[in-house]
DNA sequence: GAAACTAGTTTCCAATTGGTAACTAATGCA
DNA sequence: TGCATTAGTTACCAATTGGAAACTAGTTTC
């Protein structure tokens, strides 16, 4: 016997810490599940489209977001060239990658609320 | 057209929206997610197990997640009368029902570096 | 009797996070 | 001319988070 834990832990943990850490590097803060899951539903939109959906997020929290999601490559933004000039952001195809660990996240919320009330009704 | 869109948030999006908050509360924190991981993958485990196998927590942030965890339902703790005392931490079968969200989250930080380096070999 | 191991707790500090409110700059409308 | 709308930015501030190190306290071993 001789330290086979350590060996364990090595090769399958630490590759999957590695894992997790990343990505919730990537989906760090409080609003970018938020924000994705906005975009994932409504497709192209707006600035103020999400400033105005996005219960509670302030002008600069969504902005800074935004641009990490964007350096992240998970959004798309463009510049139309309308009469007060409007931007349009967009969840890429890489960003729909993201769609099952939100969907989980937020299947697991309703079974919490659900077990929360009445779970022998 | 009379405000449609302001419909179609009230009804899906919010409770979306407070399914997600749920979730994320509850796995709050740089380390909930890998003491989960951690005890998913190896079963009952001691206090001193969990601060050697999660690399980089300290001793006070273990105390305090498990705490939380506990106070959520997600794990037991158990004191065993060893001789040096010991404490043990298990998964729940509730805590269990997070798996899927710690492996869709652990499959998309893999996905993530393999896009990273090479994407084209 | 000293050292070591168990499972923590306490204190103190630094960095990050996130919120409010005001401001910019370009354009359109009355 | 003055107000509204677009998409932000800036400055300031408060709360939360998390880390290091020292400490507690009981038991066992050398």
């Amino acid at each position: 016997m001789i330290k086979r834990k350590a060996v364990k832990k090595s090769l399958e943990c630490k590759v999957r810490i590695t894992a997790i850490t990343d990505t919730m590097q990537v989906l760090s803060g409080k609003w970018k599940i938020h924000i994705l899951g906005t975009l994932l539903q409504g497709g192209r939109m707006r600035f103020m489209d999400l400033l105005r959906e996005i219960d509670g997020i302030a002008a600069k929290m969504l902005s800074k977001e935004l641009q990490d999601l964007e350096m992240n490559q998970l959004i798309t933004r463009t510049v139309v060239d309308t009469k007060p000039i409007t931007v349009e952001y967009e969840v890429t195809e890489y960003g729909k990658t993201m769609e099952p660990i939100i969907d989980e996240i937020a299947n697991w919320g309703v079974f919490y609320r659900n077990r929360l009330h009445g779970k022998a009704e």
